[in-house]
DNA sequence: GTCTATAAGGCGATAGAC
DNA sequence: GTCTATCGCCTTATAGAC
């Protein structure tokens, strides 16, 4: 696969490899996620992995590249939509009010992937681009509803990025702590946030 | 140490071995966070980290009840301003503009920390009273400056639960992406929605 | 492309001397 | 309370057969 991770295609062998390091890394946590249990979990030897990747951290950030390409085929769906309930449909998605427990066991993953983006350096830059995506869609939202007289002229970079570091907040704090209530009160103070400041009416 | 976090007393002892370990998170972070390491940080060998802490798990829950700790005095500054004023003075400690190294790195080494608490129930509770008692005070805030006539009559668990889910996420996204403007742009945000939710004129 | 076998090293934790 | 020495385990990674 290329380093260009936006129209990467990937082969059988390298899809099986993914999964099952998806499989390990939900079962166990990244903490546990060895090339032994990912070997394991593929029902291979850990040698054959080895074959497809120079080193463990080489196999994890094609990892990383694998899921931000599922997550780029799920923000684009396509819509004739009014901005307002694009907007609504995506907050939806980033903050839905409940998870079921395979995306719980997703989100909490990504968390675990993420907090290596502290030291790594490769991890950062990727969490970076994935970041920049999410909130340029928010921002073209925004700008659409703008143009079209649905939102007040609002900047919409500031109000993008607070709608997403919203999002990453309850996202961080619903993976690491037991505080149940605290999502939907966000919800509740976001919608009521854009309610005042981006809607006209 | 007792269970109860609150009022702890630490030895002179216990007190070295947190610093090591403070040392140690920070130079290498959470990833190569061994006793051997902490054992170097220390200058005294492996062994004797044992006689103190029955497991590496139990070091480091004792660890985070310091680092709890040290937050709380941080925390807890009585004043006598105005509820505004505590307000945006709370904010500014949370969401400071600029970070110089060493509080961002600490900021960092938390956010590697709390990654734990996703698979690690004891993790999971400590950050949950964390969490807790933050919300906590923001609503306290919040409260006080509705009774005094200086707020709106809003719902402080939702304005509270908003505040620190931004902080969260803008903390988290600091330490893993290099998105540097995103920051500075949420503040601004935050302090624009304060203002039309919260503040009377 | 997958296998078995193995190297080399770090890890958490313990035994027993002082 | 701290030390040295060591155990057993798991890890990443490689060599070489098939």
């Amino acid at each position: 696969m290329t380093a260009d991770s936006s129209d990467s295609e990937w082969s059988t062998s390298e899809e099986r490899i993914m999964e099952a390091t998806h499989r390990a890394l939900l079962r166990d946590g990244y903490a546990q996620l060895s090339i032994s249990r990912i070997a394991s979990e593929l029902d291979q030897s850990k040698a054959s992995l080895y074959y497809h990747y120079d080193s463990k951290e080489d196999l994890l950030l094609s990892f990383l590249e694998y899921v931000t390409d599922r997550l780029e085929s799920n923000i684009y769906t396509s819509n004739d939509e009014s901005p307002s309930q694009e907007l609504e449909q995506f907050i939806e998605m980033l903050l839905p009010l409940q998870l079921d427990d395979t995306e719980s066991q997703l989100r909490a993953a990504m968390v675990e992937l993420r907090s290596q983006a502290v030291m790594d350096e490769k991890f950062r830059k990727q969490f970076t681009e994935i970041d920049d995506r999410i909130v340029d869609h928010l921002e073209r939202i925004i700008d659409r509803g703008i143009d079209e007289g649905e939102f007040r002229n609002v900047d919409s970079t500031r109000v993008a990025e607070h709608i997403f570091a919203t999002f990453s907040g309850v996202m961080y704090n619903r993976a690491t702590t037991n505080r149940e209530n605290a999502p939907a009160a966000v919800r509740v103070a976001l919608s009521s946030y854009l309610n005042k400041d981006l809607m006209k009416r």
